[in-house]
Formats: structure tokens, C-alpha cells, sequence
DNA sequence: TCATAATAGTTTCATTTGAAACTAAATCAA
DNA sequence: TTGATTTAGTTTCAAATGAAACTATTATGA
């Protein structure tokens, strides 16, 4: 009983990867916003000192910075040497390996820590809390598991 | 019957506007890898010939790219440039305003939007095929709903 | 052990980007 | 009219970015 389908037409407006990149930019330039009015941090910057807010007692070297936030290692050297000046981190060099040092945050860069991440933390509450949690939950689902396809297909599978 | 909730921290890899930022780039590079392979496109300019293409009837001026690419004026401007070079897109003087022209796919052009626009279509079928129909629907509903939120929280209300 | 290769991170250099200034045409207001 | 303002699009210049070369250290292997 289906008829012949609509041949596809390319509308941006409906296109689901397009779609996806304004939204994304717009969400993550809202929360952007605010780190970088208050502290003057960029987008590299405050994903590395999220991920080191994160457990506070595991210092991590570079290479673990990379592989966290999926930021080359050229991105993460730059964000490092503007957070060290800054003040915002600190380094200790690795004596099992000499050519690593383990980074952690200072206590100063523990305060802009615990200042913006709630706030961040806030805005996606909000953002969700427009969703019926039905529709969050598939969210959640959904985004994972196009996550997993799109990486094995651009893997080339 | 509900608990106390857990105090919401930040873990990067449950946040949803970085796992959004990078499904999204996921998506993109993968589908910029067909055009930039084939024909040396940028996303840029693939979106400009992904608007002129759909209508091809009606030429557009720079600022219409501007609307519907949510790119800004100076993006567009250097695509079109490139375009033009190309051959990809040729221009009009629009005789009703002489500080506008109208821009529209040339026969060269459209062969190459003939050629990548199945091509990234069919990409996102084949990403939505792993999603139930539910899931995909759902999926349009909150993308859509999440973009309208975003966009009223980004203007700030 | 000494030479080779691999790894962590940095620097260099050419390209890309973005903000602001600019040009040219159109609109408005007196 | 004509002078001031706005708008469409371009150019300029400084800062951000990315690829490749580079430094320093560690691992491998003959």
C-alpha cells in the first residue's frame, strides 16, 4: 500500500546534519558566552580545565587532554600555555616520563571552576527541562547511537 | 518516592551540548569528505551551491545566502569569489538594486550539485536508517524544539 | 651499547578567519 | 534636489589555525 516516494530533494532547512551544526553552534555559543565574559576563556580553554575540574586528584598530561576532549595535541599546547599564564593550571613534570608533565588545576583555577560550571551546568538543565523526559531520554539514546554510526561511517564502514 | 538527586557535576562525555558539538563535526567532516574529495569544495561554498541548487530557478543575492545559511556576509562573499573563479556560479547585475547581483548555478555547477547533492542525502539516509521511525521522529520533533529554546535563551530570555 | 625508531610536546610558517574600515548604490528628510 | 543615513558587498589587517618540521626524551633491537 505505500506509493512511490517523494523523490529526495536536498532542503538545508530540513537536513538533519545541517540542522544539527546551527544548533550546536547556537547551544554552544550561548554557554561560551558566559566563560568568556567572565574569565576571557575560549572554547579550548574551558574544555580543559572541565575535564581537570573533573577529578580533582588525577592531574593528567597532554596526550590525556587530547584523547578526553578529542582536541589535536597543537589545540592543547596553545590552551595550556594561555592557562599556565593565567595562572589557571599548573605543571609538574612526570618523573616516570620526562618529555610529559601532569597538569592540574590551581586554586585560582579551581574558583573560575567552580564558578562556571554550574552555570553551564544550569543552562543545559534549562535547555532540557523544555523536553518531556520521555523525549530526553530518546535524546540521550538517540545522540549516542548516531554518534556510534557516524563514527563507523566516517570510518569508512 | 524520589530521592534526593545526585548533585549534578560536570562530566564532559554526559554533557549534551559537547556530546551535540562533536556528533555534529563527526557528521560534517565525514560529508565534506565527499565534496572536498571530488571537487575541492569548502563547507562554505558546498552550502551556497546546496541553496542556489534547490530552487534553480530563482537566482539569489548574497544577503538571501546570508538568510539561509546563517553564514555571515564576509563567508559569503569569499565563497562566492571562489565560486565564481570556478565556474560553479555565475552573476547578474540585479537591475532593480545595482548594488546586488543575483547568483545562480551555471551548467558546470549544477553538474557538480547534480553530482554531491544524492551523495550527501544519501549519507543521511543511511544514518537515520539505524534509528527506529519512532526515534527518528522524535528525533526531528527535539531538534526542532531544541533550536527554538537555544535561540530564545542565546537572545537571552 | 649504540644506532634507529617512536612518542610528547613545541615552534614555524603559510593559510584562514573575523572585526572593522571601506566603497558604491539606494533611501530618507528637509 | 541635495546632504545625511542606510544597505550590499569588499577589502584590509591582525589574530587564530593547521600542517609540517623540530626538540627532547624514551623505547627498541642488533
Amino acid at each position: 500500500m505505500t506509493g512511490p516516494v517523494a523523490a529526495p530533494r536536498l532542503d538545508l532547512a530540513a537536513y538533519l546534519p545541517y540542522r544539527l551544526s546551527i544548533l550546536s553552534n547556537t547551544v554552544s555559543g550561548a554557554i561560551a558566552a558566559i566563560y568568556e565574559a567572565r574569565y576571557g576563556l575560549s572554547v579550548a580553554d574551558w574544555r580543559l580545565m572541565a575535564v581537570l575540574g573533573m577529578e580533582p586528584d588525577r592531574p593528567l598530561t597532554q596526550k590525556a587532554l587530547c584523547a578526553r576532549t578529542r582536541m589535536d595535541k597543537v589545540q592543547v599546547s596553545r590552551a595550556v600555555k594561555r592557562l599556565l599564564e593565567r595562572g589557571h593550571i599548573e605543571r609538574e613534570v612526570d618523573n616516570g616520563d620526562r618529555r610529559s608533565a601532569l597538569l592540574r588545576l590551581t586554586g585560582q583555577g579551581r574558583a573560575v571552576y567552580d564558578d562556571v560550571a554550574p552555570a553551564t551546568l544550569e543552562w543545559e538543565r534549562e535547555l532540557l527541562s523544555r523536553l518531556t523526559p520521555a523525549e530526553a531520554a530518546i535524546l540521550d539514546t538517540v545522540v549516542a547511537r548516531l554518534q556510534q554510526v557516524a563514527d563507523e561511517m566516517a570510518a569508512g564502514s
